[in-house]
DNA sequence: CGCCAGGGGAGCT
DNA sequence: AGCTCCCCTGGC
């Protein structure tokens, strides 16, 4: 188990800012050592259940990876083991970043950005799989949270390999590309995917034959990496930034949905500051849709 | 039942 | 850049 005190990092808010789909509240019996964990699965949408002493635990999956982390303020327990945590969960949940000197910038006599970022201050840009993200965002476009968890949760479970963790704890990690390119456009409709299904399927076609290489997309700067991404069916501007900033990394990318298109309707009409924020507006952008989706406006 | 919205995209002008 | 159509699912 690897203990670490961490501010401006807070697993909920990551939970719920919709870069990821496959990271849920779990709950988990705390014990002052942390040398054993017994964790209840509870399932999908369960209520609201205090964990004792203030500790929320969460279950993430990350493309064929798994990992269990409690926090309780900005005390946080990754339940994995140092070299694995340094190695992959400190990049993936981008602890070496500095989001303070991002919320510092901020225009001071901007309120509703600072009120944006200070509602979602804990959130991290993750490092995501570039495959997974790049399915992940097909299926999310005209597509609720709610629902893409599940369509994901289900390609994963129908199509993903089954694993366990030397705890016990079983998941399923994200299907290979391979495995989609060898589907009907029609079979991912059992996986309510709907008429997003073949947008996966050619999507999976086109990677597992090496007409596209996302390893080389992955060395790319954003707006080549943007362009390339751009090519594949089904996935247009909005998804193309998606993917660039939640798996690239390109904190430039600010992907704009109906919730952020309505924000900078109301706040930006003059447009939003883009050039004030250079280089990290993706980060920005991600606070004002936390705050748009959680602030109940 | 109809209607509409859900973190859009393709195809055309 | 703007427009039309696309045409899945869930909620009201």
């Amino acid at each position: 188990m690897v203990v670490l005190q961490t501010d401006y990092f807070d697993l909920g808010q990551i939970c719920r800012s919709g870069q990821c789909f496959r990271m849920r509240r779990i709950e988990g019996e705390h014990e002052g050592t942390g040398a054993e964990k017994i964790c209840l699965d509870v399932g999908a949408g369960h209520g609201d259940s205090k964990t004792s002493l203030g500790w929320e635990t969460y279950e993430i999956i990350a493309d064929q990876k798994y990992l269990r982390a409690s926090q309780r303020g900005r005390e946080c327990r990754f339940f994995c083991c140092q070299e694995e945590f340094e190695d992959f969960w400190k990049v993936y949940f981008d602890l070496e970043n500095d989001y303070k000197a991002y919320i510092d910038q901020i225009n001071p006599r901007d309120a509703y950005l600072l009120a944006a970022a200070d509602s979602g201050s804990g959130i991290r840009i993750l490092r995501q799989d570039l495959w997974e993200m790049v399915v992940s965002f097909l299926i999310s476009q005209q597509n609720n949270i709610v629902r893409i968890r599940r369509c994901i949760g289900n390609i994963c479970e129908r199509y993903g390999e089954r694993k366990e963790t030397p705890e016990g704890w079983e998941y399923y990690g994200f299907p290979k590309a391979e495995t989609l390119a060898g589907l009907d456009e029609v079979a991912l409709m059992e996986c309510n995917l709907g008429y997003r299904g073949k947008y996966v399927v050619r999507t999976a076609r086109s990677v597992a034959s090496g007409e596209t290489d996302l390893e080389q997309i992955r060395k790319l700067p954003y707006r080549k990496a943007k362009e390339e991404l751009l090519k594949l069916f089904g996935v247009g501007e909005k998804v193309a930034d998606c993917i660039c900033l939640f798996a690239l990394h390109d904190l430039e990318a600010f992907p704009v949905d109906t919730h952020i298109n309505q924000a900078l309707e109301a706040h930006y009409k003059r447009g939003f500051p883009k050039r004030r924020y250079r280089g990290f507006q993706g980060v920005l952008q991600q606070y004002i849709f936390y705050y748009e989706l959680h602030s109940g406006s």
